[in-house]
RNA sequence: GGUGCCAUAGCUCAGUUGGUAGAGCAACGGACUGAAAAUCCGUGUGUCCCUGGUUCGAUUCCAGGUGGCACCA
């Protein structure tokens, strides 16, 4: 039997410490489900884990991609499935953690099968929105997708253009791929997250920011302004000091906007997480209740 | 010590000619399938400082108290 141990939580709960003494009492390995720890170019700003956890450790998906690469969900899954494909030969247990939400569920659930999106097609429905206007992109898919239009959220840009695109590239409706079945894996998988008393998670947050801008956040944010256009970068902590350097804040407003987006960002996750039956729910300082929770799911099965 | 001004949401403040109140920010709840640290939707959360008085009814008017600020001593 192998068992995938999921450890996931709001950012800065102390994700990274649990899933690192969790990962070396069953002397195994890291995967990590971030979708900004994945980039290379960015460190500070994605709060990766330092050197010595690194070390102490074998992780994956740290620093594996560059912010010029487009990563997706999708991408993750597949990815990620074929590393625990070979992780679990010499291992039968392995540590899942990270606060990507969609990239968990991608391991945990799967994802629908879609073909990759051209990216000149993206670009003109994204100047299309601008030009001619959000009414103008559901009435087209109201043509071309009924069934999708009537369920999508009518006011979220990103979904209706993501379903355009879906529908004009292949010629079949974006409802049509989406059949939400969930993909059968082979091993057991044991979700578990992290969370303490909001104010305390609050207090967390803002340390860990004025951590990171002691660290240096701000030099690393302005390496990569030049680049602040690829998705990769429209992450907290990076456009806030964007729009700094642009002049439309102070670099102490782009400190509370950190922090303030951060809190909120983090809200997000609870919001899912807490909608999530599969979830087990633990104390962050308690790793050993965790690690007792997991012996004894393994000994039922 | 005296005089004046102020006290309403977590913060900054409106307002109620007496019928228990609303903005901004913060906060909170939700949605979510190739952008997910993204994108989008929703929600006022309140001993109107305290104690009396007047009144059918006081957060509003009156008196006293408390706290803050300013000025005069």
């Amino acid at each position: 039997m192998k068992f995938l141990i999921v450890i996931t939580g709001p950012t800065a709960v102390g994700k990274t410490a649990a899933a690192l003494e969790t990962a070396m009492h069953f002397q195994t390995e890291i995967v990590s489900a971030d979708s900004r720890q994945i980039y290379r170019e960015l460190s500070i700003g994605t709060a990766v884990p330092s050197a010595a956890e690194l070390e102490a450790v074998k992780h994956h998906f740290i620093h594996t991609h560059s912010i010029f690469d487009t990563y997706n969900a999708s991408r993750y899954e597949s990815e990620a499935v074929k590393l625990l494909d070979n992780l679990f030969k010499k291992q039968d247990i392995v540590v899942l953690t990270g606060g990507s939400m969609l990239y968990i569920d991608a391991i945990c659930k799967g994802i629908d099968d879609i073909p990759d999106i051209d990216p000149e097609l993206r670009k003109n429905l994204k100047e299309r929105l601008e030009t001619d206007g959000l009414e103008s992109l559901r009435l087209q898919l109201k043509k071309l997708d009924p069934e999708y239009y009537s369920e999508v959220d009518l006011k979220n840009p990103a979904r209706i253009v993501h379903a355009l695109e879906v529908c004009i590239m292949t010629g079949k409706t974006y409802s049509s791929f989406r059949k939400a079945e969930p993909k059968k894996r082979y091993f057991s998988i044991l979700k578990t997250a992290l969370n303490c008393d909001r104010a305390e998670l609050h207090s967390r947050i803002n340390a860990r920011v004025d951590e990171m801008v002691n660290n240096g956040l701000e030099q690393e944010a302005r390496s990569v302004f030049h680049l602040r256009h690829l998705n990769s970068l429209n992450t907290v902590g990076y456009r806030e000091f964007f729009s700094y350097f642009e002049g439309k804040n102070s670099r102490e407003e782009a400190i509370e906007l950190i922090k303030r987006n951060t809190r909120r960002y983090a809200r997000k996750q609870l919001t899912w997480f807490r909608n999530d039956p599969q979830v087990t729910w633990f104390e962050p300082g308690d790793t050993n209740r965790l690690i007792k929770f997991i012996e004894s799911k393994m000994a039922e099965k």
